[in-house]
DNA sequence: TGGGCCGGTCAACAACCGTAGAATGACCAG
DNA sequence: CTGGTCATTCTACGGTTGTTGACCGGCCCA
């Protein structure tokens, strides 16, 4: 209920009549609902794999692949809840922050931060639409799908140079 | 208020409070607290110029670059909220779906529907990252920046062709 | 047989919410 | 002076929320 309604909307008296109990039984077991949110929005810190500096891409793309045929609903909540509760944006900032400077230590360039982070805005984008908002072609598209469209993407982010191709339009006529 | 604490957690009293008047003076001007948020969370339609085809990426990145210094409130009202209420969830959605069929028949692939809705989540990844959860440095990084690190991005994701030197990893050794 | 744990229910509390309506008072037209 | 509009406040209602503590029945152990 916390990754379908966020963390004001779902209230302990609808957890338990779904669980087909009484809300003071919650109440019992986890004591009170930050306590409940907590618990259900534990998740196993779902590290990327160490990998050295140039498969960083492939590591990400790895798991965002995995995340896109199944993102636990623990992860859903946390993601749900994130913009209205702080204590689901100190989880969040908590499991991303390490993430984000890993990837920041693979990418050998001056503004290696910013490409981080923006390689971390776009896998959350996308997790976003996909299973929260479920806008557009992203909800049901396949896995492998998304992943080949966003691979050069994501080398380009975090490569030192750009690919040759890509030109920037004349900045005059 | 809306773009700082979401729907649910703004209550009429609190924004009365702000305001140095009585609860009952809001409500006597707005109807209901929707209707207040209504109000509250109602952009100027935002659309974006119908460049042709070719341009979509510089129009998109245009449109970027200007909610990248400075996004409306009344658009942050929304994203905050879009996740827990269905009210901002449908105008989202509103201001969403006309943007996305208009990048979809500027890319000429089969998948362009797919390749529009990625544009998209980017976009909103990185708005979100960037006023809503200040994450990163993507929080305090320039636009221009910004816009020159997701161009090849773009580029990528709306040409039928991807660039040559972008290249798959081998599948095997 | 008795007594303590344990899963569970019930009723209630205080706080807060959105909302409604009556009351107050200032201002201005006649 | 009067009456009516207007901005504003006050009080209150009904509902919901998180949380609490008393109560109850079955089960196991002595």
């Amino acid at each position: 209920m916390f990754a379908e309604l966020g963390y004001e909307r779902t209230t302990i008296r609808a957890v338990a009549r779904a669980a087909g109990v009484d809300a003071g039984l919650v109440m019992h077991y986890f004591d009170s609902k930050d306590n409940l949110f907590s618990r259900a929005a534990d998740l196993p810190a779902d590290e990327l794999p160490s990998g050295g500096g140039e498969e960083i891409v492939e590591v990400l793309l790895a798991s965002l692949s995995g995340r896109l045929d199944g993102e636990p609903v623990a992860s859903l909540a946390v993601l749900r809840s994130m913009l209205t509760n702080t204590d689901a944006a100190e989880r969040y900032r908590a499991a991303a922050e390490p993430q984000l400077s890993q990837i920041t230590t693979a990418i050998p360039t001056e503004d290696a931060a910013l490409r981080a982070s923006l390689l971390s805005a776009i896998v959350h984008g996308v997790i976003i639409e996909r299973y929260l908002l479920r806008l557009g072609r992203l909800a049901d598209a396949s896995p492998d799908q998304i992943i080949e469209l966003l691979r050069p993407c994501f080398q380009t982010l975090a490569a030192a140079e750009m690919p040759p191709s890509t030109v920037r339009p004349a900045s005059a006529s």
